[in-house]
DNA sequence: CTTGTGGAATTGGTTCGCTC
DNA sequence: GAGCGAACCAATTCCACAAG
C-alpha cells in the first residue's frame, strides 16, 4: 500500500517543518506549502488523502482554501485553529472541516485524528497502534506508565520532562527547535530569554546522566535547537 | 459518607552568575 | 550571545483530618 499523501499549509514555518518532520517519521508522504494561494493551488491540482490547513495564512487565509478545495473535492481536512474558539470552530467546520485543533496542540494527539480520519476513510486499515515504548541504547521509555530506564536503572521524571525527553527520543537524530517544543511541550509560544525549556533540558539532562548514559546523546545545537541520538 | 480546610510536598518558572 | 545550573519563589497537587 502506497503511503498517505499529507499536505501540510501553514506560514509558521518552525512548526511546517516539524510537523512534516513528524509525519514523515511515520512514513507518510508529505507536501508543504507556506502561503494560502500555493497551498490551494496544490491542493486542487494534485490529490491528497488529509490536508493539514492553518486558519490564518498569509495572501489568502485557511478558511477561503478550505470553501474552495470544498468546491472541488471531499479531501479531508484538520484545520489549526489559532485561538480554537467556538465561533471560529464552528466556521471551521460549517466551510466542511473535518476536524479542527486549536493551537497550541499536543502533535500526539494531532496524529491521533489524523489516523482517526485515515481511517475513517479507509486510507490505512488496522488501527494505528499509537506508540506506547520506546527502546534505544540501553533508554527505555514507557507512555502509559510514564516510566523511564537506562540500563534498567529507574530515572524519576516528572510529566513536563517526561513529555520533553519522549519528543526527543521518538525523533533520533532530529534537530527539533525550541520554537516547536516550547509549541509542543509547554503549549505557548517561545519567547527569547525565556529559560523554562532550558531548565527542563538541564533537569532531564542531569536525571539521565546520574543514571549513567553518555552525555553527547542529548546535544544542544547552538541557537538552533536539541537533538538525541 | 461527603465536603471543606490547612499544611506539606511537588512541580514549574524566574533570576542571576558563570562558562563556552 | 547562547546555554547551563544553583537557588529561590509561586502555583498546584496531595493528603490527612475535622465538621456536617
Amino acid at each position: 500500500m502506497d503511503p498517505a499523501k499529507l499536505l501540510v499549509i501553514d506560514d509558521d514555518q518552525s512548526l511546517n517543518n516539524q510537523l512534516t518532520t513528524l509525519l514523515r517519521n511515520r512514513s507518510f508522504d508529505v507536501q508543504q506549502q507556506f502561503d494560502g494561494e500555493q497551498g490551494l493551488l496544490c491542493a486542487v491540482q494534485k490529490k491528497f488523502d488529509l490536508i493539514l490547513l492553518d486558519a490564518m495564512l498569509p495572501d489568502r487565509d485557511g478558511f477561503s482554501v478550505l470553501h474552495h478545495v470544498r468546491n472541488n473535492s471531499n479531501t479531508p481536512v484538520i484545520m489549526l485553529m489559532n485561538d480554537g474558539t467556538e465561533a471560529e470552530r464552528i466556521k471551521g467546520l460549517s466551510i466542511g472541516a473535518d476536524d479542527c485543533l486549536p493551537k497550541p496542540f499536543n502533535p500526539e494527539e494531532l496524529m491521533l485524528r489524523i489516523d482517526a480520519i485515515l481511517r475513517r476513510t479507509g486510507v490505512i486499515q488496522s488501527p494505528v497502534k499509537s506508540q506506547l515504548e520506546i527502546h534505544t541504547n540501553g533508554l527505555k521509555l514507557n507512555k502509559r506508565t510514564q516510566s523511564t530506564y537506562y540500563s534498567d536503572r529507574e530515572i524519576t521524571l516528572t510529566p513536563t520532562q517526561f513529555k520533553l525527553l519522549w519528543m526527543l527520543v521518538s525523533n533520533p537524530n532530529e534537530i527539533l527547535s525550541k520554537a516547536f517544543l516550547y509549541k509542543t511541550i509547554l503549549e505557548r509560544e517561545f519567547i527569547l530569554y525565556d529559560r523554562s525549556l532550558d531548565m527542563h533540558m538541564s533537569r532531564v539532562r542531569k536525571k539521565l546522566e546520574q543514571a549513567g548514559m553518555p552525555k553527547d546523546r542529548l546535544k544542544t545545537i547552538h541557537g538552533t535547537g536539541y537533538c538525541f541520538s
